[in-house]
DNA sequence: CAGAAACGTTTCGTGTACGAAATAGTTCCT
DNA sequence: AGGAACTATTTCGTACACGAAACGTTTCTG
């Protein structure tokens, strides 16, 4: 059981990567691309939310897609703090070609899941993530340490 | 449920990360510690399938580790190719210290499950998983990649 | 309005993570 | 034996990924 759950992750990485690089990109990069593409701009922050990565990595990631001219760096005007990052046109062109069936292909297949396993399947991993939560809050309390954030890189 | 499953996934890493940085070191440093501890020492390559990583990966966490001075590589006897790691009288001190709980959590949650949702569990993800597979590997064919091998498999 | 607090982004240092190529040692074939 | 094929490990170059600290900007508060 934990080895499908793993499997799942795992291939789900080797999925995007594999397609990424057909097209010249990483993980990340299309992640962003295909991110950016529905919506024009998005602040850096908004960026990192939605790919699930913190500013510090984010930078990085569009330095390199600046670099190559798929992205543009864009100070707002209203709030002069925020960069917005748009899709260039080399940028954009490269968006559409790139099928957006990978993204979906976890959807997909739970999609083809019966109604009960899928209602099932919701359940059990609602209960799972609401007890994890529950160990790990209750875990925080008791070592009191002040700064309990911290995730890391490793895929 | 995508939600739910993600934040298994992150939390995982969140609570690995945690307790590892309480002992100084990284989560994939307490998944060697941890692994060498009951078997005593293994070669380089168990050690990346183990951990589920590359060789190359292994080698750089290794020397980190040996610059601490928690493991020690020995060239084996019989077949010189081979490189083992084990720990060294601090690195297994150290590994005493450490609880495993935190390793053990995701299976207690996963204990704590009725017996009837445990089995649907099982039986969905294995479902999902088969079918991602065949997803997966059909794409291979058409793309006329020669070698499609899937990841390993166990903990 | 001035100083403090908060916010958004970048910079810096460390540690993964991977694939490709290089290296060293082993086994297999004839 | 002698080379081809194979295996285990390391080296190299690139890209994430994170936290802490540095900066410039904005907002809050007195």
């Amino acid at each position: 059981m934990l080895e499908a759950a793993l499997f799942l992750y795992t291939e789900s990485r080797r999925l995007t990567k594999g397609v990424a690089s057909r097209f010249g990109l990483t993980g990340p990069q299309l992640a962003v691309i295909k991110m950016l593409e529905p919506v024009g701009r998005l602040s850096l922050s908004e960026l990192s939310e939605r790919i699930r990565a913190r500013n510090s990595t984010v930078t990085g990631i569009i330095d390199r897609m600046e670099r190559e001219g798929l992205v543009r760096r864009r100070r707002s005007s209203e709030d002069r703090r925020v960069v917005h990052i748009e899709l260039t046109d080399a940028g954009s062109k490269l968006a559409r070609k790139i099928p957006v069936e990978p993204f979906q292909i976890f959807r997909q297949v739970l999609g083809e899941l019966s109604a009960r396993d899928a209602a099932d399947l919701k359940r059990i991993l609602m209960r799972l993530a609401k007890r994890v939560q529950q160990i790990v809050s209750d875990a925080d309390e008791k070592s009191a340490v002040p700064n309990a954030s911290a995730d890391d890189g490793a895929k």
